[in-house]
DNA sequence: TCAGGTACTCACCAAAAGGTAAGTAAGGAG
DNA sequence: CTCCTTACTTACCTTTTGGTGAGTACCTGA
């Protein structure tokens, strides 16, 4: 019998929803309320509009956030985290915590 | 003031930590105690000698694993967390949790 | 003398991820 | 008729990450 999933644990499962540059930035960003892509390029700095639509794509397929297109000129797009998301954000937030919690050794230990 | 951190939060510094495709894989099998490096290298399926040792020199440097040598022949390492390294793992816990919960959407909504 | 077992180490290549810069669509304002 | 705003879209390039396969060091036992 070949395995039925190609996860080994629930974490590598986890890991491949938020793997990408922005994806925890942009979960983060969304955490407070549904957001314009505009609003969001701002709010995660440094990204660029190619990335940061890239990413929402994904998660979008990943039923982790939700788009919504307001037909309007100029046009206006607002992303929200769906209750997948949301669990997300939960399930996450430890993992935010003990990054806070050790950003100090954390930063010490950074490679270069 | 420029920024003092290169993190724009917890979870984006947490993120730093445990990026790497082996890295998850190689956290939740040194959590059931230490192991030696061949072990690993059967445990963690699929990966490569390679990168295993980069994947764990890499956790190392971050104080997450702590690498210990007997100086024996034929040679023998043997690789455990660290205090760190355990509650890291233990803030993975939830994560780990929401992949094992979600596993059947996760699997449906994944590319290719 | 030579194979065996363990933990690496290295040179080289392929693939994936990310970045840059320019362009498109649509309609209202001037 | 042209500009403005917003949300993309595309082509192309660079960087990063991951993979392959071979080689090394060490002592032991046959």
């Amino acid at each position: 019998m070949a395995a039925v999933t190609p996860y080994t644990c629930g974490l590598d499962a986890a890991a491949d929803v938020i793997g990408g540059k922005w994806k925890p930035r942009i979960l983060w960003a969304l955490h407070h309320g549904p957001r314009r892509f505009g609003e969001l390029r701002k709010e995660v700095s440094g990204v660029t509009e190619k990335m940061l639509i890239q990413q929402l794509r994904e998660l979008e397929s990943r039923d982790i956030v939700h788009r919504e297109v307001f037909h309007q000129v100029p046009p206006k797009v607002e992303y929200s985290l769906t209750t997948l998301g949301e669990s997300l954000n939960v399930a996450l937030a430890p993992l935010d915590q003990w990054g806070a919690d050790h950003l100090t050794e954390i930063e010490a230990t950074r490679p270069c």
